[in-house]
DNA sequence: CAAACCGGTTTCCTGCATGAAAGTGCATGG
DNA sequence: CCATGCACTTTCATGCAGGAAACCGGTTTG
């Protein structure tokens, strides 16, 4: 039986997978891509409008994910001073560039649902 | 100022976004993308090496994942008769075109960690 | 003054993901 | 006949994600 070394990938394989984890960690929770995919939809969106277009979630949820998608710039959060107080939250270009990794993890999708569909 | 109707969104995008959060929750937990591309790396695997493989798994998260995935038709099991009974895991087709998903991700995580590193 | 709206924060609670460690069934080796 | 290896499974414990509901400070409206 053939025996095999297995020190070639313990130093190629985690190191470069740490990004790709990297990613998945930042789109990972229930609300990340909704909101993402939410504000690239339909722009630079109000707290309110936010949570009453993402149905379900709650103010806790969306204000922790938003701190958290600011604080690895994918989010600009601006404050405006009207009458009674918004703030505005919006994609910024590196926000945007996420958009065709969830547009590929679509596509994948929808093929993986006809796949397990046709399962038998 | 543009008027924004809020109405496409409820239909539209919660639709179409649950095809890109099932690839998510397909590929989510700490293990999957290290056991799909173990796999892919190295191509056929048994258990145990896998195990060697993946530094930190235990042996009941390897298995449930392992479940996991072929459920979800990413990996194909093999029962060998081997004398010590051996087990081979192997990507299905469905799993290889999954490369290209965490290409992406790969890359972008990579672009990613500059942006951080360069936020001063 | 009371009520309502905005943009949150705080508290408490529950369930699930993960981990460590031991056990299981089978087969071969010494 | 005991130990070892394989491929798991079971048990027990823990931490964290997420939800419900109340609270908060400010401002405008009736």
């Amino acid at each position: 039986m053939k025996k095999k070394e297995t020190v070639a990938l313990d130093s190629t394989c985690s190191k470069e997978l740490m990004a790709a984890t990297d990613t998945l960690t930042i789109l990972n929770g229930k609300w990340k891509i909704q909101i993402i995919a939410t504000l690239n939809y339909s722009g630079p969106l109000r707290f309110m409008d936010l949570q009453r277009l993402i149905k379900g979630i709650g103010s806790k949820m969306l204000s922790r994910e938003l701190q958290d998608l600011e604080t690895n710039l994918l989010v600009k959060r601006t404050v405006l001073n009207t009458r009674p107080m918004t703030v505005e939250y919006e994609l910024s270009p590196h926000g945007k560039s996420l958009e065709r990794i969830i547009n590929s993890m679509r596509l994948w999708g929808k093929a993986h649902r006809k796949k397990i569909a046709a399962r038998n």
